[in-house]
Order: structure tokens, then sequence, then C-alpha cells
DNA sequence: TATGAATGAGGTTTCATTCAT
DNA sequence: AATGAATGAAACCTCATTCAT
């Protein structure tokens, strides 16, 4: 009873923070209109202040709550021991393919950094995360200059993933097959 | 004398856009006003629609003129017989570091699919001659699957570009080099 | 048992009032929101509206109680025969040194008449009534001209009033006994 | 020619100005909207903040201009000499009934700290800077207790403007005529 | 050609008020 | 009686664009 409350909140926060994702996924953070967000989100324009307190904020809980669902991998220590590049590969790759909006938004917001001053933080550390298990990776794989390597791989992936949404029916998985390949034999 | 409204002419549209470039590429098309675009480029305001009818035409006139500075390999069919993909490589390495706003813009503006419709094709048309030549070096080095390694080494580059416009002194240079590699000695 | 909601109607209207005075007369009527004063009330948002139709109506409610307590000098057939002009002075220094927020709020709404018509009446009569004490005052003292002295000195407190919540550490009853002074010996 | 330009500023200026005043003293800082302000200025709503970058700059710079106008009595040193508190009063009443806007709006924003930090310093200034011509004409009497009786006089007036300003056929010459009389005998 | 004042649609944000629980 | 989520009108402000000079 009490919790109805609490219940009305989540979900009118839900609502509106996927509304938002696929509104800023789509139009771009600048040219979304809070108006456009509410709509999609099936409510009231006013609404979105009561969790929000302005649109930048909006965009910036957006990152944080995916971050966690879409760009950190999430592997136990034990997992790790076993953990190959083709595995990180096809995992992130997974991730991608099942967030699509929110890559999208993040690399459509990549080049603002005027937005996103408290964001860049954020993004660092993941990334940082990210490189630090893909040389964990390629350490298993003996391969020499791991950490020129890893940021190699990382930027590589990026551009797959970027061409992968902006154009229909790219063979992500072919692409990803082949950057495994390069690390295989070797 | 009657060349002086030529130059006069001349001379204020490369001021606009050279100001327009860099405006639009350090605050995003959005975020950048038209007003200080006209104050970067030292012109009044209204000058600027004397030469372009709208800040949407500024945009897709600087994209036009710079695909040529900035985008396409100028190989003559001479040179062309014995571009491996190293010079492909070192080229546009070479053009993204002189033309740095250039690709800023570009890949900020990647995903607003709804701003630019009319520079899509000539975007597309420049990416196809980009993907040709590419696998025309990889047929002299003699690689299989040339259509997919052209396509695969074309997001890495991207992917790599972006890290650099992005991180100050990343080493883009060994990371082009790493990529050469990975075609070397196959 | 059956007073109980009595009670606790009294409780909220009190506490509501309290705050929305403390409110309005710190931030200005305009500048108050409703949900500062209900927070300040420790009360939920809506229940503000059981009571008050309206911010207006809240605003008019706190005028007409406080205008006893603040305003009208409480003077008995009886006093009035012997009450003289530093009687008056005195009775109302004390008043505004112990409802400063009430007359914070009255000095700051007095030049907004579009706000408060149905208020306007109200403090018409209690000017008056003041007036006439003053007025019985100087008859006391034989003062000539005694309607306009009365008026005199009522704008002449009105100002001192004004300084002494404006200013800290305002010498109001050493300026109070300097207006007694002009009186005095005539 | 070249200051048809200038020329439009100063107008536009002006009218903006003037409307801004009116509104403001009429409805209130708060109460007044930009859209009102536009349109009693018959001007368009963007055109106001080519000149003032805030409805609070706004605001601010009627004040500033307003100042000297309406509230600093200008006295050449040469005057000074014979200035008397007669001549004082008599000046600021002319003061405030040629500028009646601006000593409504003054008035009605006196306890709105919040709004007006920047002002307050200039006000601050202004009121001393009366006050001292103030106690300069009353050494001219020999009246003791100089300091005080200027701060006294000031506020007695600022309630008979306020009384002015707020009542229709105020007698405020006969009032300030009043006053005079209290340190004229002594 | 060049200027910058002027326009007004549309953006973000606030807040008094309503209402289901 | 009490709660606070929800509403939407209206506020302030921005900025691409027009136009008289």
């Amino acid at each position: 009873m009490k919790s109805s409350f609490a219940e009305k909140r989540e979900k009118s926060i839900a609502q509106i923070s996927t509304a938002a994702l696929k509104i800023f996924a789509e139009a771009g953070y600048d040219k979304a209109s809070i108006r456009d967000i509410a709509k999609e989100a099936n409510v009231a324009l006013g609404l979105l202040y009561n969790y929000f307190p302005s649109k930048e904020a909006l965009l910036a809980s957006i990152f944080q709550s995916s971050v966690q669902d879409a760009l950190i991998l999430h592997v136990s220590e034990e997992e790790k021991l076993k953990f190959t590049l083709k595995d990180f590969i096809q995992q992130i790759v997974k991730q991608v393919k099942l967030n699509q909006n929110y890559w999208r938004l993040y690399f459509s917001m990549r080049f603002q950094t005027s937005t996103l001053k408290e964001i860049e933080a954020l993004m660092q550390e993941n990334m940082q995360g990210n490189l630090q298990l893909l040389e964990h990776c390629l350490a298993e794989g003996a391969i020499p200059f791991r950490g020129m390597e890893a940021k190699f791989i990382w930027a590589c992936l990026n551009g797959l993933f970027q061409q992968y949404l902006l154009e229909a029916n790219y063979p992500l998985d072919d692409m990803a097959h082949l950057l495994i390949l390069k690390y295989d034999r070797k």
C-alpha cells in the first residue's frame, strides 16, 4: 500500500528514461526536445522535472544507468582466468546488439565535450576497465606489445560498431571474426 | 576593377567557411550559432545569408568543399598501379592530421541522419571510392576476402582516427603501423 | 475523540499559516512557492489545498488573522481616556518588533494592488482605526491640525518601521522617541 | 548615415526601458512579464534580449539609469553653501512627483533582497549621499543630533512618499511642509 | 556588397493546482 | 485528513532568419 507511490515513481522514471534514450539516440541530444520525450513516454511535460532537474541531468542519468548495462562486461574473477580475446569480443558485440540506442547515443555525443563534462570521467573509467580486461586477454595469448594492441583492438571495435549502427545489414559478426583471426595464430 | 567584386565574394566566402568549420567542429552543429560563426569570421551577421541560404546549406557547402581536400585520396591511374596498403594508410593518416576540424565535424555528424539527407549520398560515394582503392591495394598484396578486408580496414581506420581526435597524444602513427603489419607478411 | 479531527485541522492550519508567513516574508509573495511553504510546514504539498483554496486565499487568510495581532492596538474605552501619543507609539513599536514577518510582508505587498483587491478594504479599515486613535491622542495633547498631524505621524512611523526591518541595528526606539519629542512641549 | 544604427539602438533601448519601468511599477517585478513589456514597448519579444541579457539585468539597468534622475539631488558645491532643509525637502518632493514610476518600483522592491544583490550597493551609496546632504542642511540650522535627525527625516520622507504613491490626492506638499516646520523654529 | 537591428517560433523550465490512493 | 505524483499553462530565453539602410 505505502509503496504505491514508490512504484509510480519507478514506473515514471523508467518510462521517461527509456523514452529519452530512444529520442536522444534517434534525433541527437540537441535536436531532441523535452516535449517529444514526454510525448514518447506518455507523460506530461512537467513530470520530467519531478525526477530530473534538467535536460542535461536526464542525459547524465541515462549514461550512468546505461554504462553498467551496456558498456561494462561483467566478468567474475573466476571467469577471468580463462577469458580469451574471442570471449571478450563476442561478449561486447552482444552488448552492442542489445543496446543499440545507447551506443548510438554514445557515439553521437563523443565529440560534444562541452555538454558532458561530468560524464567524461565515467566514460574514461569505463574505457580503462575494458582496456585492462583486453590486456588481460592478450596476456593469455602471449601477445607482445599488449598495451598497444589493446588500444588498437578497442579502437577497431569502436570503428566496427559505428559502421554496424550506421549501415543496414552490416556483417558485424564476420568483421568481429576477422579481428579475432588477426590474433589467433600468432 | 571588375574582378574586385568577385574577389570580395571569394574572400568573404572563404572567411565564413573557415570560421564555420572551426565553430562547427568545436561546438557541434546544433550548439554552433550563426552569430558565433559570423563573429569568428569577422563578418556581419547578415552577410552569411548573402552566400548561404541557411545554416544547413552552410554545413552542406563545407562538406562538399572539404570532401575533396580531406577525404578523397588523389591518386593518378599511374600511381595506382604500385599503390600499396601502406601507401593508402599513410596517405589518409596524413589527411586526417591536416584536416582535423573536418574529421571532427564529420564524426560528430555521422549519426545525425535527420540533418543531412543531401550530404549522405556524397559521403556514400566517397566511402565507396576509398573502399575500391583499398580493395585495389589488397589485390596487390594478394589478400583473400578483399571486399571484407577492405570494409574491415576502413572501419578500423575510422576507429583509430576518432581516438586520435579525442585523446591528446594518441599514437596514431604507431597504431596505423600496427594495422599495416597485420597485412604485411601474409 | 470527536475533537481529534478538529485538533488536527487546527494544528495543520496553524503550521501552514506560520510557515507561509515566514516564507512569504522572506522571499516575497511571488517568489514563494507552495512547495517551499509545505516543506517549511512539514506537510504534504496537497494538504494545503484542503484548507486554503489557492495561494492567494492563503495570503488573504494570513493578512486577516494577522491584522488583529499585528496592526490593531487593542485599547479599551477606559484606557483610551488617558491614552497619550507616547503610549500609542510605544505600543505600535512593540507590535512591529514582535511581528516582524507580518510587517515585512505587509510592506512588500503594499504596491501589488493587483494581487490583493479583497484585502485592501481590510487594510483601509484598520488604518482608519489607527488614525482615529492617533487623532484622539493628539486631542489629549491639544495639538492643532489633528487630522493632518495624525496622517503625518502615521506615515513617519511607516517610514521608520521599514528602515528598522531593512537595516540591522536600526535604532527604532531612539527614532520613535525623536518623533514623540516633536509633539511633546508644544 | 552611419549613425543610423546607433540611433535605432538608442531608440529601442529607450522604448524598452520606459516600457519596462512602467510595467514593473504597475505590476511589480515578478508579475511583469517580458511579453507585456515588449508589447508596451511596441517591440518584438526577442529584441529585448539584444540589449539586456536577462529580465534581472533589465531591472538593474533601469535602477542604474534612474538613480541619477530620480534619487540623487544635483547640488553644486556653491549651491550647497546656502542649501537649507526646506530646499532639500522641496527638491526631493519634486523628484518624487516627476518620477512616480521609479519610486513605486523602488518601494515595491525594497524587501526583495534576493532579487537585487547587485543593486543594493548602488542604493546604499545613494542613500548615504542623501543623508550627508541632509546632515549638511541641518548643520546650517544648528540642529543638535544631526546624524540622528537626518536618519529620522529620511525615514519620514520615505513614509510620506509611499503614502503619496498609494493614496489618491494625498496632500504631499502639506505633509512636507509639516515636516519642515518641525525643524523651523528651534 | 555589407551591416546589424528586428522578428517570432520554439526551446527549456517553473509552479499552482488537481486527483487517485 | 493526508500524501505526493501528475498536469499543463505560461514564464524566460535563444537563435535562425529577414530586411531596411
